[in-house]
DNA sequence: CTCCCGATAT
DNA sequence: ATATCAGGAG
């Protein structure tokens, strides 16, 4: 049985405050062309954006494309990424996704979706990150934040990142659809957290239909 | 399902 | 001390 949703009045309701309050949202990974994104978001997972962003600020001086990267080697760039977790598979996928962009893909980074998931260390999440950031498209990459957002508000509720995906698929309206996932990301990272949602401060209190509304502190 | 895994917030 | 962070692969 499908758990209670926003209605669709409701929904543009919530975009259009989340748009107010931020008209140009952007990725917080820093990055210098497409290339660097990709690698970025990779290295993102279960990781911190201000982690990442501390361990690429040095390493995207120097290394701007895939065959830099493949030049640069696995070891070197372990201790690049050595303060983010899960860094010796992700130095690995890395390393492997650069030598695979160079050998099939004339290094540049694929604008197709199911050709980015092929890649090593890239599942759906990040191909739709970087088909909505690189490229402009209406994807809605599900991360842990927009996970916890769309089923705690009743915007898409899911029992996984799929589902979810379907339901912003099918519910969010236009003209919100490119930076709808933004919005979402940067809601649920500083305002619908994880451990202490601070509704007080949530510009659709009144919309969400999640209950345990925390008390404003005193 | 488990494993991968450092930094930070609570 | 534990939960969480722009997940993906075996």
């Amino acid at each position: 049985m499908a758990s209670r949703q926003l209605t669709r009045p409701q929904i543009f309701e919530m975009f259009s405050r989340l748009a107010e309050a931020n008209p140009a949202p952007r990725t917080e990974l820093e990055y210098g062309n497409d290339y660097q994104l990709l690698v970025a978001v990779v290295l993102s997972a279960q990781a911190t954006d201000v982690g990442v962003n501390k361990a690429t600020r040095k390493l995207f001086e120097t290394v701007k494309t895939p065959e830099q990267m493949v030049a640069l080697g696995e070891e070197a760039l372990k201790q690049h990424i050595k303060t983010i977790g899960l860094f010796n598979t992700k130095a690995k996928n890395v390393i492997a996704l650069s030598e695979a962009l160079v050998a099939n893909h004339g290094g540049e980074v694929p604008r197709d979706r199911d050709t980015l998931t092929e890649l090593p260390g890239v599942g759906r999440k990040t191909a739709n990150v970087v088909m909505n950031t690189a490229f402009g498209e209406e994807t809605f990459a599900v991360d842990t934040h927009i996970f916890r957002v769309g089923n705690r508000t009743g915007l898409a509720p899911g029992k996984n990142v799929l589902i979810v995906e379907k339901g912003l698929e099918k519910k969010v309206p236009q003209p919100f659809r490119r930076d709808a996932h933004h919005w979402l990301i940067l809601h649920g990272r500083y305002v619908c957290k994880a451990r202490k949602p601070e509704c007080w401060r949530c510009v659709i209190e009144d919309i969400c239909l999640f209950r345990d509304k925390t008390p404003a502190p005193t």
